[in-house]
DNA sequence: TGACCCTCCCCTTAGGGGAGGGTC
DNA sequence: TGACCCTCCCCTTAGGGGAGGGTC
């Protein structure tokens, strides 16, 4: 058995490049002698140091925190450096659990929505409940806008953004600007939130037509008017704001054709009324 | 509502850094106009790119990924970039659970083996089984080189490595050299291999003599005379190599103190063969 | 004037890759 | 001679921090 070993010899041992152990020498964690002709030469105690500093690496931790380690450790320190890796990874598995669970989240919903594309055009008459909104009001929002007002409801309600984000996003236009045919102007914008969720606003309970919309925002005003003859058709009274939910938008897709829109408006038949 | 906002503005709105937007326009991924006066004007288009960006930042995606996604995305193309992205979680989940059950196991077993210092120095009679070891036999080997030895051992098995390291470490010492009181020389190292693994030997089974002793290598000749002298007394006759099992040692402690080392040696009662 | 913006420029992790030149 | 070693030196991620100087 050689009393040094030449750093090819190690980097095949260990199966690592010859540059991580002239790495490790630059960090002064490895100081191998050097031969006459400049040749680094591994004593038998770098290649134990060299052991564990693999280790330590392979559990992830820093080469900061092995250098300190290296420096002085006993089983104290070093059970309390695997407890406190452990801690860690626990705290990663948390946060990767999370992110898993948001993922798949996203990807039900995107083929949740994708599925109904069958209903796209129709009117549908539905019973919905009083939904829980966080809604920010401003007077005059074009269309282009609404990303930015959304950001400044989330920033509002920053400490909750983790909640926030995963439920749906509309947008309420007053009934007179539909009734006009003046596509394009809201007068707020909200998330739907959750039951256990804070909120500010309500959107009422009650029998909504809704139509399901596949595309462009440019056939909006079409697709209201559609709603809202519907309406007068059949003799029923509007009792809301336009309401339109963003299903599938430009976070999902640059494509404009993959987009989907639910339109909601509340609307009670007026013999319902006139009913003794 | 402002056509153009400021970097402050966006900054403060997202709460990141204005480096990281400047950051974003170098990669070419935002492109905000600029003011006469050289002051980058986000657009309400910049600021939906942003919030998309971000996202997909949160969800830990490479800014390469989320560049070339922004340029051109659908929702197949979503859903693929987060089926992906479960399946690099799934990975890197089970990687740092394999992590966590080995340093759990490492912690545990200082624990236990500190937990039995009461027996150090004291000898016991036990019976072991038949053990499975991965020997690494070289004529003669000096306490310093044990750690290479290791090294070659788990580099000949390296397709196992995943399943050695967490086994027993061990050498044996030729009995005649142990009567010759020349401490310091092994004729081999071996790991203990649980009964499913590859093994090229074996400790026989037996009723061994068994010593735990606590601290440095240096009262090893001494404790080696104690275990045969008292074989001698008891009329045992010894039956197999010394064998040191390395608990505790320079892997764990930079203090030679707490290294715990077992010494094993099959011996049994001479009275025994006479019987008739 | 103070807050805000600009453009360099240097720094961080753990090495990887290569150039240009000596060594066994 | 070919394999091996040496020392620079540049490069990678996603920004953070600061200097020096202009702008509202």
């Amino acid at each position: 058995m050689k009393e040094y070993y030449k750093i090819g010899e190690i980097s095949s041992l260990y199966n690592i490049g010859t540059d991580s152990l002239r790495y490790y020498e630059e960090l002064g964690i490895l100081k191998p002698q050097r031969d006459s002709n400049g040749y680094r030469m591994y004593s038998i105690n770098d290649i134990r140091t060299l052991n564990i500093l693999r280790e330590l690496r392979s559990i992830g931790f820093s080469m900061k925190d092995i250098k300190e380690h290296l420096t002085d450790f006993d089983l104290a320190k070093t059970t309390e450096l695997f407890r406190d890796a452990i801690k860690t990874i626990d705290k990663n598995q948390a946060q990767l659990s999370a992110l898993k669970a948001q993922l798949s989240e996203r990807i039900d919903e995107i083929e949740k929505h994708t599925s109904i594309l069958s209903q796209c055009g129709k009117i549908n008459l539905i019973d919905l409940p009083e939904r829980r909104i966080l809604r920010l009001s401003e007077n005059v929002i074009r269309d282009d806008d609404l990303d930015f007002v959304i950001k400044k409801l989330q920033a509002e309600y920053e400490d909750q953004l983790y909640i926030i984000g995963n439920g749906d996003i509309g947008a309420t236009i007053p009934i007179h600007w539909l009734r006009e045919g003046t596509y394009g102007h809201f007068d707020s914008a909200f998330y739907i939130v959750s039951d256990d969720e804070e909120y500010d606003a309500l959107l009422p309970a009650g029998q909504y037509m809704t139509m399901t919309v596949r595309g462009s925002y440019r056939q909006m005003a079409d697709r209201w008017k559609e709603l809202l003859d519907y309406a007068d058709a059949h003799f029923m009274t509007v009792k809301s704001d336009g309401i339109e939910i963003y299903i599938i938008d430009n976070h999902d897709t640059s494509n404009e054709e993959e987009y989907i829109t639910q339109l909601q408006i509340c609307a009670e038949s007026a013999c319902k009324k006139t009913a003794p």
